[in-house]
DNA sequence: ACGTATACAATTGCATACAAAATAAGGCTG
DNA sequence: CAGCCTTATTTTGTATGCAATTGTATACGT
């Protein structure tokens, strides 16, 4: 069954006007792709399929295609042959402790040198997630908010260098699958270890927030493991 | 003045073989002559005239290039013009930041983690550098050698998307011009400072090779500044 | 003489066309 | 019948060509 690429084409183009180059278009027309499982890691691409069905020719795809390798999102298989990267095992806690590392060094520079404005915007999208939750919103809906959040602390670290790694880790974290949000159990743990961060931040205390981010992740990974139990099928199928 | 195109071809071909595509082929040898020297932040580049000097046609070179801007070492100006990046002078800081709190997750996980041949091949790095400063080698082999304990360290840290990360870093900061090896008076500053690391992590202990390795950068972007201090020319040269 | 408009040149973005390599299919031989 | 070699087809890699946009120079008007 073919995938339904009119749709995230017009989801890139009103997130990001329809003036993007085709270049640019097709790569975030991939990635949302990926995110939707639309592609599932390890499928096979072809250049020629994916030109047609996506009304491009090969040159800007292959473009797209050649900056989304640069950032580990696609693969090349043997002789050449295109593929959605596949995570190992071990990949996953790699990603995860990276990624606690640099969660933990983003909140202690946004507690310790976030403008006034900056706090004030983060603790507000803290109040907008605990209002989601009580109203029982959708999983996509808290994972929007809950990138929100996160970007947010990534911005007020002033670091561009740390914001973009770790935007990067979280393109790539969509390799994994559903997000945690499709587990109701850890909706209110989110809450709250968020709400561990918030104050930490907002209190100015740059090791209470280190170690509240970390904690968060260490729980994240926690909750993707059990997701990944949960998928738990046998090797072929 | 041309730049010398076939010495860094030649250069590429010698490290990675002559196998590599165009593409690859072309993404190394402009960070060779971005490393090098030869093509200053700033610089515009012409796709035409770049593709002609290189003996590629314009699809691989642009390949190339939306792979080095994915990783940002390549930008676009006004109008879509290409150019290397400039970095300001925050973006230093930022960079030497991250580069800190990277190093000192790697030299933990390293000392924590690190099998016993690793152990041994980051000390035998380690000590072929004492014997190069002792022989007053070259800045070049200095920097090289210094690369090596590195990225020994990354790869002992077992964490691929680490090593990614420090490895894009490490080719971001090549932006900044000539390395610390420039000045006499660090070198033997390195020394010490990368034999601390070294004791720490063939000993075991995590958080003397992080703090160790925290200390090694910050004293590197000291030793940064004063090279830009030295190079300080008017913003219109 | 300065600012603006217009025409032209240069450069990027994309598509098409061709060449080389890889995969798949088929036939042959042991 | 199994395995392997040969061939055909698909797919990737690279080159060229065209259209559209941007930068620049010249001429004109104020």
């Amino acid at each position: 069954m073919p995938i339904d690429w009119a749709k995230h084409s017009r989801a890139v183009n009103q997130r990001y006007g329809d003036s993007l180059s085709a270049t640019r278009h097709i790569r975030h027309v991939l990635l949302a792709a990926i995110t939707a499982g639309d592609i599932m890691p390890g499928t096979r691409l072809t250049e020629t399929e994916l030109g047609k069905q996506l009304g491009f020719s090969r040159t800007p795809l292959r473009e797209a295609v050649a900056a989304l390798k640069a950032e580990g999102i696609i693969e090349t298989g043997e002789g050449g042959s295109l593929q959605v990267r596949v995570l190992a095992y071990q990949d996953i806690h790699a990603l995860y402790e990276m990624r606690a590392t640099l969660e933990g060094m983003a909140a202690r520079l946004a507690a310790t040198g976030a403008s006034p404005a900056e706090k004030l915007f983060i603790n507000e999208i803290r109040i907008k997630e605990t209002q989601l939750i009580n109203s029982q919103a959708s999983a996509a809906a808290l994972a929007q908010i809950n990138s929100k959040f996160h970007h947010g602390i990534y911005l007020a670290s002033h670091n561009g260098f740390l914001t973009e790694a770790l935007d990067r880790l979280s393109r790539t974290m969509v390799l994994l699958g559903p997000t945690a949000y499709s587990l109701p159990a850890r909706i209110q743990e989110i809450a709250l270890e968020h709400d561990s961060i918030n104050e930490a931040i907002q209190a100015g205390h740059g090791d209470d927030a280190e170690a509240a981010a970390k904690r968060h992740l260490r729980n994240a990974v926690k909750a993707r493991l059990q997701i990944i139990a949960g998928q738990q099928r046998g090797i072929l199928d």
